[in-house]
Order: structure tokens, then C-alpha cells, then sequence
DNA sequence: ATACGATTTTGATAAATATCAAAGGATTTG
DNA sequence: CAAATCCTTTGATATTTATCAAAATCGTAT
């Protein structure tokens, strides 16, 4: 058993050979800041769960970076863009810290599907809760201002500022690096 | 055989015991312009099908009403937040159309993922379809302007605005019904 | 056709956010 | 430690979008 597994469980219990065929699919590493996990035009076949560390997904927008998501310790990451479809992806995932991954080869995961029913339900709730995480920012950005949504991630991420550059956190709140600045400026003030 | 099922089968063949289980816990019904399905602070435990019509599921932001989601013939529209969680929802449904709607009702898909784990699968293919258009739509709005964002909407939904009101697609786009009406006047003379 | 209510457009102004440039601060490296 | 590089902040100005008010248009019921 180990921390993939463990939040797998958490979420559905699965019985001991349907986690046994899924970590024979896992690949389990330690994997240095700054390693991209991904680069757009490639295509995704694995997602990433993070047991320790940092990474964010983003794409290129008129040449400038923009993170569509932050992933920590817990957390998962990937370009589901490209692993739904099996077409390339826009999405690059970066580690930003050294991080401890456990990788899931969604290519082989067919069989264990097919297999083990209840490992298509796990599938089936966990992408259910990451629409619902992504419904949340979605309502976020319709109609909060920037300082609203600051005000959000910093309550959800308290120590992201500590983490990674300001650039990486402005274009996940959809503002400019300066922007960003002076909303923070003018939240020391109070 | 009929069009919900019809919309079923296309995303995954479903064996013929397994339609007559969906159906038995669907409703079918023909719904008049202007009604609520659903009223936020309720629980939603139906998603619907759209055979014929048009509904908006909006939220209120600070008094507002701001639209989250639109569907129309070949749509689904539900409350997620609550569908998924079991708690009430933020959202409310309405018709904008009179709409012939195919109702299914969440709460008794549990034997049915039971009994058929191909169930399981078209519950994961369908969240999953949804929030990659999610993530569409959030790419749009993270860093594209409104007119972008409007333009991208008569693409994909070229009569919304004979179908319903400026306020409501204006919402949808994250703008006012001003900025809106400007956007367009500006696009006539192109 | 006319009048009423609802919806959309237009106008003037204000607020939010972007852009470009430069100045400060950190951090890394030799 | 100093130079070089990278990152963040600040300033000035421009653009985008919101707000509030009024005018124009549309739809519908008389």
C-alpha cells in the first residue's frame, strides 16, 4: 500500500487484486524541480498523482504562458485534454519542485477496467469531482473580480506565493504579473 | 427506442436489458416555455436530457442572475453541484423553450450501475465528455476578451440569440447586456 | 393601427485591468 | 563579494468593461 493507492481507496474501496493491477500500471518516482513531465503536440497517456511536491499544467496563449492548474501533495495532475481523447495535447505539466509522482498509464488501464468494475466507478467519481472543482473556478472567473479570486486561492493555497513565481500565479488568476503585484500591494494595507 | 436512449448508445452501445433500465427510471415528459425544473436551495436528483427545446441553468451573484450553462436538442442539463453531492444546489433550471425533456432520475441509478458496470462506464465517458467542454469554456475565459469569447459562441450556438433574451447570453459570457449590445453593434459593420 | 410593457441600444462617465518602461530586490555564480 | 541574471514592484498611460440613465425598438394585446 502505498500513497496512490491510499487516496484511491479513499475515494472507492477497492479490493486487494483490482490495487494490485492498478499499481502494476503505476510508475512510481522521485522527479526534480523543473522536469517537464509533458510538452504540447505530445500526447498524454498517463496521469500524475502527487504524493510530495509541485507541478502545474499550462499552455501558451499568443506566446505567454498560462497555468490552467496548480497541483500539490494529493493532488492530480494531466492534460486531459489529450487523455480523453488520445489526440495531442495543448498542455504542458512542469514540475516545479522536486516532487514524488506516482504515474498511472491510462493506456493500460482498459483491462483493468474490464476486470474490475469498480475501478471504472472510481474513474467515474474521480473525474465527477474534478468537474466539480473546475465548476467552482469556472463561477469563480464568470463574475468575481481579481481581487476575489486572489482572495480564494490564497485561502486554498496559502503558501503558493512561497512556492512558485508570481508570473505562474497571475496567469491562474487570469491577470497580469503587475496586476497581481499591486493586488497584493494593496492587501497589506489592511 | 427513443432519443435519450438513442444519445446513450451513441457514446456507448448499451446492451438491450440495460436500456430497459434506464428508461424505467426516466421520465418523459413535454415541458412548457418558462417553467423551473429546479429552484436553488433544492436538491437536484435528475439530470435531463434535451430531445426538443432550450433551457438555462443560472445562478444569482450578488442579486444577479448569471447563466452557467445553456442546453438545447442533444443537450444534458442538471444541476451538478447537488446531482453529485447530494446537498442543495446553487443552481436553477428552466425552460426557455417549451422543451421535450427525458428525465432521469440519479437516485435510482444505483442498482443499475449494480447491475450493469457498462452503466458505470457511460456515467465516466459522460462526465468526462462534459468537463472537457468545462474546460473549453474556462480556457475562454481565463484569457480571452469578450469579443473572442462571443465570437466563439454564434460559432458554436448560432440562434441563441433568436432563442432567448441579450441578458441571459450576456451572463453566460461574463459581460454586461450593454458591453454586449456594443460587441455586436461593433461586429454588424464587418 | 395604437398603446403599453418589455427588451435592446446608445451615451456619458467611472472602474478594472493591461501595457510598456524603468527601478528595486533577490539569487546565483564566478 | 561583486557581477550578472532573474524576479517583483512601481509609475504613467491606454484599453476594456461596468454602471447608470435615457432613448429607441420590438412584441403583443387591445
Amino acid at each position: 500500500m502505498n500513497e496512490f493507492i491510499n487516496y484511491l481507496n479513499s475515494i472507492v474501496e477497492l479490493p486487494h487484486n483490482a490495487q494490485e493491477a492498478i499499481n502494476k500500471i503505476t510508475i512510481h518516482r522521485e522527479v526534480p524541480k523543473n522536469t517537464i513531465l509533458l510538452s504540447h503536440g505530445e500526447i498524454c497517456n498517463e496521469f500524475h498523482f502527487l504524493a510530495t511536491g509541485l507541478v502545474r499544467v499550462f499552455y501558451y496563449k499568443d506566446g505567454k504562458e498560462v497555468t490552467a492548474w496548480f497541483a500539490s501533495q494529493g493532488g492530480i495532475a494531466s492534460a486531459i485534454d489529450s487523455l480523453f481523447s488520445g489526440l495531442p495535447s495543448i498542455y504542458n505539466i512542469q514540475t516545479l519542485e522536486s516532487s514524488e509522482i506516482f504515474s498511472l498509464q491510462y493506456g493500460k488501464l482498459e483491462p483493468v477496467f474490464r476486470d474490475f468494475p469498480i475501478v471504472e466507478r472510481l474513474g467515474r467519481l474521480m473525474v465527477t469531482y474534478n468537474y466539480l472543482l473546475l465548476d467552482e473556478r469556472m463561477k469563480l472567473f464568470a463574475f468575481c473580480t481579481a481581487e476575489e479570486r486572489y482572495e480564494r486561492l490564497i485561502q486554498q493555497f496559502p503558501d503558493i506565493f512561497q512556492r512558485t513565481k508570481l508570473g505562474h500565479v497571475a496567469s491562474y488568476l487570469g491577470i497580469t504579473q503587475e496586476h497581481l503585484s499591486r493586488i497584493r500591494a494593496a492587501y497589506k494595507n489592511k
